[in-house]
DNA sequence: CTGCTTGCAAATGATTTGCAGGAAA
DNA sequence: TTTCCTGCAAATCATTTGCAAGCAG
């Protein structure tokens, strides 16, 4: 997506279009990992330095509230950031706190039909996701 | 479990039976849904009201580490800690960060299968869990 | 005894907040 | 112009840490 585009949803959500967020759309793209807080002002600094680190967690807070990012959350105690808002599933290895997306639609077909017929009392379901646990193999 | 069985426990996993880590467990079982650290901190505090919070901290973290209880995280900023160590999932609602535990065996089994079959390249599972995101009913 | 644990208080570190000035619409 | 945003620096708050004293084994 360029960023005209991402102008274009921003404006949309009735958000103005600054350089600080599209500075920040600009770091999701490149380090689309999960990159932490952290992680996103450092790539900001390098290109724009005088971003400060409050906007950047002002426009990541403004980001999931409006659906254009989510957040995610490992058992350690840090905040990352997840551009993709496909429905897709977490890799995790406990050892070194590194995720990996997991796309599996011919699960997440199995899982739908399932939750469409079975279904929970006092629970509406919105969306699921699966966390994988386990090791990354070299 | 009788705090005799726990204290069995402790003693196979060499740590000290403390009169600290006993009230742990006490508050952990009778605040069973996710406790955060403070839920926890003030639980104890009412019977033990010299017991520290940066022990109370210490023993959760040694807890984890022994896997006597596991870390569970919101996409909220508190963690939390979840005493049931059985295969489970959990329902969500991201509206008052919510947790409720969902036990399936039904689902338990048509993901085992699936991934008994399914290899995925470059990752060993070892576990899973289903996030189930949504609204809780009144 | 002797080493693991605790309590305390200070330190840390990620995230938030208040506010005055600045920029988008 | 008017409202929304940003930068800055101070504040917050959960969690961690260092260390002397305490207790379990």
């Amino acid at each position: 997506m360029h960023s005209k585009e991402f102008s274009k949803i921003l404006t949309e959500k009735g958000l103005k279009v600054t350089i600080q967020r599209l500075a920040v759309y600009e770091a999701l793209c490149r380090e689309r990992v999960h990159p932490t807080s952290e992680n996103i002002i450092s790539i900001i600094s390098e290109k724009y330095p005088s971003i400060s680190a409050g906007t950047v967690y002002k426009t990541l807070d403004t980001f999931v509230e409006h659906k254009i990012i989510k957040r995610v959350k490992t058992d350690s105690d840090v905040m990352r950031y997840d551009s993709v808002l496909d429905r897709h599933h977490h890799l995790y290895c406990e050892e070194n706190d590194r995720i990996s997306d997991y796309y599996d639609e011919e699960l997440d077909k199995i899982l739908l039909e399932y939750f469409n017929n079975k279904k929970i009392p006092e629970f509406k379901i919105e969306d699921f996701k699966l966390q994988l646990v386990g090791k990354f193999t070299p």
